[in-house]
DNA sequence: GTCTATATGTCGATAGAC
DNA sequence: GTCTATCGACATATAGAC
């Protein structure tokens, strides 16, 4: 009998874990293929081959190649640490200088990971909508963010503070990203180092 | 007769002025439909629907996409005059602030005409060979002369020169593009006295 | 659940009428 | 010289066998 058949057999292994697995087969593999091709010629076939998987798997885990960066990203946002560290250092005694260092060594830290697949994601991902208003939201809260700690901290002495903190999180953010993913790479330690004291220069002048 | 018909007609405009006015009408619908589509989705139908004439016309203008974005990349480089303005303040007995701000200013021109569409052929343009050396040789001959520069310069003080002038670099053409093109654009007098002062600052510290 | 084979759509580019 | 109509290449996405 069928039925008695199937009782023999050991148990399946639980399908949520695999599954799992195997999304996360993807989602790494995309993102070499993605940094490697970039988005239009990272082709899901590409994807789907060096996740060694055929083509029609992996569209039964993901909808479309859209979803599949979508979840890349948002896993990279869900990681972002830089609001949280703006927040504990508000209304804090720390010198300005280990604000901002502890600020610009987040922005770094977010970035090691793939510098390049970060590079497509923000260059090329589909401008849709509903992620690409996250992006700006969480640009927007950084910004707010860095406003109130200058109109807060004793030491920073810039008149036009709401033009700074624009200027401040675009500088960090821009550089850090570039600087990184170019090719005569940067040393990072210098790259913080000049950074904060440009930074922390400006903020005090 | 049809010969003598012909004979009636008045004679032809020129054509070079006609055919030069058709490009320059490409050229202006593509940098309308990269800058709102980007560059992969900005098809040659659209550029040619846009320009108002076919799309077999417009492959007699121009042989591919690619050269279509190649000549406005060309004609931007042409126009930049960025290492003249930076060759003219070496070793000049300018305070450090004037050199600045004219090198601020200048990049600043460069990206005035159309943010987006700059932003679209830095991002996007065609990794091909020899346009992304042409812009790799540019950018580093700004490093250059920027090295230079500070190297030269008695109020500069700042140790590691060769950082700065890379972070210099990057620092201004990156937030001069992304805050020039950004949606809740930043007013230019502003960016240019705050850029200004945090670099001047920075490299006197 | 995974595969192969293929449908479906869109692009760049060309052919040929006018 | 400009147009319409269409080709060939290639991408995403699906159908159906196993």
């Amino acid at each position: 009998m069928t039925s008695e058949q199937r009782r023999l057999q050991p148990r399946k292994q639980p399908r949520q874990v695999r599954a799992e697995l195997t999304r996360q087969r993807i989602l790494t593999a995309a993102a070499h293929v993605f940094a490697e091709y970039g988005y239009a010629a990272g082709t899901t076939n590409r994807i789907a081959e060096r996740a060694r998987i055929s083509i029609g798997s992996l569209y039964q885990y993901y909808p479309n190649k859209d979803a599949i960066l979508a979840e890349l990203l948002t896993r990279h946002l869900d990681g972002d640490r830089t609001t949280e560290t703006l927040r504990r250092y508000k209304e804090s005694p720390e010198p300005l200088e280990t604000v901002i260092r502890a600020f610009v060594r987040t922005v770094i830290e977010n970035h090691l990971d793939d510098p390049r697949l970060l590079q497509i994601m923000i260059e090329q991902a589909p401008r849709s909508g509903e992620l690409l208003e996250r992006i700006t939201r969480l640009e927007w809260e950084m910004i707010g963010d860095l406003r109130e700690l200058l109109h807060g901290h004793p030491e920073v002495r810039v008149r036009d503070k709401d033009t700074a903190a624009r200027l401040v999180a675009s500088t960090v953010e821009l550089t850090v990203h570039q600087l990184i993913a170019s090719p005569g790479s940067i040393d990072v330690t210098r790259l913080e180092n000049e950074l904060v004291a440009m930074i922390t220069g400006y903020l005090r002048a």
